[in-house]
RNA sequence: GUGGUUGUAGUUCAGUUGGUUAGAACGCCGGAUUGUGGUUCCGGAGGUCGUGGGUUCAAAUCCCAUCAUCCACCCCA
């Protein structure tokens, strides 16, 4: 009995049609990330649990893909102390897919150190898996195109990470906006208020802000243990409104007691007055609701949202300061962008953004009507292959129904029919599909008309 | 982890207060058309109604369980 075939929830096929699509991201942010120098890394799809757990919160170290250890499990199991949760947990896994392309980033420059040269600039396109449950725009697989430089901590990279960001939306021509934020400025938040050490706390209620409104925001920071006091100081900040300028001169003097927090304005100030020489074209925005939830950001922090289409922030990222110092290197400083190509799909296939031809991918089919004409033409497929157009031939003598219907399925948009007319006088009929008509000419001009 | 939605042909979906042999569209296959697709006309194949139990003379339809799915929350790309 044959069974319903499934695939794991949260995961998908790609078909061709959408693959190609897909490519077409993948394609146009790879040119970009090598415009500005960077160099494409792959690192495993399974780290090491101790590589990846608590690098992520502890919602995220639920989210991960554990993978259980090959082998006599259960036995070792027996063998462990079961009071010992951490040996009874790796007797049974010890490896985990991973969550993110940023941290195992970091442990591959902790080992690989020796081999490469600071600042490092690298991109890096694979799929990152999440244990969560699936819905609109979230995926348990799904790609990310990671585009860091780690061994600086110039502001110039944050700008050109900017220009990258903006350069991609441009190509794919998808209108964004880049929110921008500062850790340093949330810290300094925290201090202000006097409540230091729930800088976390503080930042996940406020990045509520719009969702759920200042009365719920406030009630979550007093369940979550806030003193009025703290929650009061909060008020103006959370009241914060005006365009970029404004708010940053409101920052200055509301943090002036606070040395990180002034530090932030400073980095975030600096950031803005290089958007027009660096040409970037896209608005940016000053956001002190974001906030971000990975624990490992220190100075900015960005996300991208879609100008005209609901779904999550399509990209996002920020500057970390110490990541590799927990894998032993101390002292390198990082920041990166992630784009998440899924989403990206997702909007641009809902604003019906990708170019009409994007999914040719043979341009020219030939008929097959035997033996003697197969053999006639595949030279003559070599030949247009060498001149640069994509060519198959049909692989069985079926009815021209049959093999013109395959060319019109897979929208080629030329078929060359060769019989014994056309190699009697040397030349093919050239059919346009689309147009639906048929001229004879001679191969070389067979490949100037299509190419 | 919490709340809700939907499971019927390859796909998208109809299916009346429970009542003969479960339908449509698209797709697929064949023919009209043995050197011409996409449009048109004719014909055909394809379904243990997610799975298991229960109620009933009778269940796709009502009840319970289970699995799957999608959506929202939390969180995130």
């Amino acid at each position: 009995m044959a069974q319903k075939p499934s695939i794991p929830k949260g995961t998908r096929d790609f078909t061709p049609d959408i693959m190609v699509k897909r490519n077409y991201i993948f394609d146009t942010i790879k040119s970009v990330f090598q415009k500005y120098g960077y160099s494409p890394i792959e690192t495993p799809a399974m780290e090491n649990l101790t590589t990846l757990m608590g690098k992520y919160g502890e919602e995220g170290d639920k989210l991960l893909f554990k993978i259980q250890n090959s082998g006599e499990v259960f036995e070792k199991m027996k063998k462990v102390n079961p009071q010992n949760a951490l040996d009874f947990q790796r007797s049974t896994t010890e490896k985990g897919l991973r969550y993110d392309l940023t941290v195992p980033f970091a442990r591959f420059v902790v080992q690989n150190q020796n081999a490469i040269s600071f600042p490092f600039k690298r991109y890096q396109i694979q799929p990152v898996w999440r244990a969560d449950r699936p819905q609109k725009g979230r995926y348990r697989e799904f790609y990310q195109c990671d585009v860091d430089v780690v061994g600086s901590d110039s502001l110039l990279y944050e700008v050109e990470l900017m220009q990258i960001v903006d350069a991609v939306f441009t190509k794919l021509n998808v209108g964004i906006t880049i929110k921008l934020n500062n850790r340093k400025i949330l810290a300094g938040i925290a201090e202000v208020i006097g409540e230091e050490k729930r800088m976390v706390d503080i930042t996940v209620a406020i990045d509520k802000l719009d969702k759920i409104g200042l009365e719920n925001v406030n009630k979550e920071l007093t369940d979550k243990g806030l003193s009025q006091e703290a929650i009061d100081k909060l008020q103006p900040i959370l009241a914060l409104s005006g365009n970029n300028v404004e708010k940053l001169a409101q920052l200055k003097e509301i943090l002036a007691s606070s040395e990180t927090g002034m530090k932030g304005v400073e980095e975030v100030e600096f950031l803005f007055s290089l958007i027009e020489e660096a040409a970037i074209k896209c608005t940016i925005k000053l956001d002190l609701t974001l906030a971000r939830g990975l624990n490992y950001y220190t100075g900015a922090i960005f996300e991208i949202q879609a100008n005209d289409y609901k779904i999550g922030s399509i990209s996002g990222g920020g500057r970390y300061d110490n990541l590799t110092g927990i894998f032993g290197l101390k002292g390198i400083s990082g920041v990166g962008v992630s784009f998440g190509a899924d989403r990206i799909f997702d909007v641009m296939e809902g604003l019906d953004l990708f170019p009409k031809d994007a999914n040719v991918v043979t341009q020219v089919m030939f008929v097959n009507f035997g033996e003697k004409e197969m053999r006639y033409s595949l030279p003559l497929l070599t030949q247009m292959r060498a001149a640069g157009i994509n060519a198959e031939i049909y692989p069985d003598a079926a009815k021209m129904k049959k093999q013109f219907s395959y060319a019109n399925n897979k929208g080629i948009p030329y078929v060359i029919i060769i019989g014994d007319d056309e190699m009697q006088n040397n030349t093919v009929a050239l059919k346009n599909m689309e147009a639906g008509t048929q001229e004879k000419v001679s191969i070389e001009e067979a490949i100037k008309i299509i190419g």
